[in-house]
DNA sequence: TAAGACGTTGGAAACGTTACCGTCCAGGAG
DNA sequence: CTCCTGGACGGTAACGTTTCCAACGTCTTA
């Protein structure tokens, strides 16, 4: 930058006033600059400007889990789009397992200045962030020790509209399968209740089967054993989307040795779901929306121009029928053919 | 930092060598200076540490394309993985689909300094990137205009098995359908070539289908037009993961309009390939070493340790045989039920 | 004509850290 | 006892910006 005051003549205060956007410049000063600019091929270090008293580095960060979940990279994509359009780039941390990483992935980038923290929360405590002076946006789930900005989906409205799907089909005896994770499979579990409470239909507890993880390895073996009582649920729903791939697996495998075979619908839904040998109904909501959401109240927090106090965005599920919750309690039919 | 100093009873000089690990200070200073850090919640601001001379930030940037593609995905994944067991953040570019998005997106991360730069390039010159003085690998493909590293997979491999498999089952007739990239699917069509030459077949030139769009619908409305010529081929390689979903939609949809349903093998694995009616043979390889190694690499380049000239290396592809593959050319049946 | 107002510019401080240099002290060698 | 060595520590410059303040010139107004 001194190079390139040198060279267009000026001081400092002008060049830095020029790369700014040249307000109370002199047009033909900044017109030098700029040529200046262009022939040294002087780039702005944004560290240096981070570095400023009180400002912030032009970074969102984003701490999630599995990159590899179809979830959680449309939110990574939709959030990395909106905060693109702003000039600012997304940070991802590195997340191992135990919410102790998360907590040190957090705090890494933290110490980098970030302008606001996107986090998909792992249980745990997260009080330490009340007074980091950082914006935060809670994504998909709430979390606890703080009152922040979150932004979910309608989990609850979710679970509901399954159970109620499943049970006008004349189901009731209905298998849930829940993953390990706390608020959001809590709450779809709520739905799922109330839905059958509404219907005035009694849940056998013995269908409500909480895994110990949540990979679909977990959800194949319990559907197997499930299935294979003396009394199998005739439907099955599945709290997520590896879940609903575990089932569909266990029930594949199974095949002709079920009397009945089962209807299913999962929450969230996945890619070739409507490919399968019978198209999975699914319970779905607009999950690049939760990215874009949280990525724009962040940076709306991050620059001041939202002052409100903390909000909750719920967005709504919607369910996606295709045929595989259409089937009857008490199809006799095996495997369709398609 | 100061105040910490202030605390302890101590210079600044002091502090800042317990913080990066204590060296050449008294073990009950260093305690006095731990406590101070404790008490006074003391974070190192990483952004002032990335001013200091000829020093770069201790994160990575990754520029890629659709993170909701499970291909990309998966490097994002392990490249994060790796660059966080050194302490490194991974800050990822938006990435418009314009070659022109992209120049301006690396320059953006250029100017924050990062300590190298994994690009998955698009077509376009990247010799801009020469004496950019950071160091630079390029994933999957190589880019035009410069000599850095890169790391990608055995393209031409994996197109020649594909091309010997269906070979082997006595198809003649194999149609391939190419995304509108340059050099990897590029790669696929020369091995695809060479199997037939080796095989002593003609390739008929009108079966080599050139897509003007990467995604699913363009690779579906291609394989009904060619499905439904007079002569329709008697197998179909497709490029690309989500090709392959186009592909599988649109037989699924002729379904019993085809007189012999064609084979079909893949290249790139995707989720739930092995759960669809047929399932599905693919070429694959480990596309997480992809993201780990170029991480690797990098971290090696920044930190100096390693100079070597520019390397290529090259992971391999294998074939999964699940059942599409496996169709011989004269089959009869229609759909198969399993 | 003098005084103020305003637009344009230059200069310097400040952000938080690290690396270098110099000082100080203790202990060992001559 | 003196000198030297080496370890421990303090202080300061430097990194590249932005922002504030002061200075200067021009124009308007009384």
């Amino acid at each position: 930058m001194i190079d390139v005051a040198r060279r267009a003549g000026v001081g400092l205060g002008t060049v830095s006033r020029v790369v700014n956007g040249g307000h109370g410049v002199r047009d033909e000063t900044a017109q030098r600059v700029r040529a200046a600019i262009d022939e040294l091929g002087f780039q702005r270090n944004e560290v240096a400007r981070a570095l400023r008293p009180g400002k912030k580095s032009t970074s969102l960060a984003l701490v999630l889990g599995d990159l590899t979940n179809p979830f959680y990279a449309s939110i990574a994509k939709a959030s990395l789009e909106v905060a693109g359009q702003s000039g600012f780039a997304v940070v991802l941390g590195s997340v191992d397992e135990d919410p102790e990483g998360e907590k040190r992935a957090i705090q890494e980038l933290v110490s980098r200045q970030v302008a606001g923290l996107m986090i998909v929360p792992d249980q745990g405590d997260h009080a330490f962030l009340q007074g980091a002076g950082v914006p935060v946006v809670f994504v998909d789930r709430p979390a606890t020790g703080i009152d922040a900005d979150i932004v979910m989906v309608d989990n609850e409205g979710g679970g509901r509209i399954a159970a109620e799907h499943l049970l006008e089909q004349g189901h009731q005896r209905i298998a849930i399968i829940l993953a390990p994770s706390y608020y959001t499979i809590g709450r779809r579990l709520r739905g799922f209740r109330r839905a059958h409470r509404a219907a005035g239909i009694e849940i056998d507890e013995s269908l409500v089967i909480q895994l110990p993880e949540g990979n679909a390895e977990a959800a194949e073996k319990a559907t197997r054993e499930v299935m294979l009582r003396a009394d199998p649920p005739t439907a099955i729903f599945s709290s997520t989307n590896f879940l609903t791939e575990g089932v569909l697996r266990a029930l594949g495998e199974l095949g002709s040795e079920l009397e009945h075979e089962p209807a299913v619908v999962g929450f969230d839904d996945f890619r070739l779901a409507d490919m399968l040998p019978t198209p999975v109904t699914v319970v779905a909501s607009d999950i690049a929306e939760l990215g874009r959401s949280a990525a724009r109240l962040l940076l709306d927090r991050a620059s001041g121009a939202d002052t409100r106090p903390p909000q909750r965005i719920v967005l709504p599920c919607a369910l996606i029928e295709r045929g595989s919750g259409e089937r009857p309690p008490d199809s006799a039919g095996k495997r369709s053919t398609r």
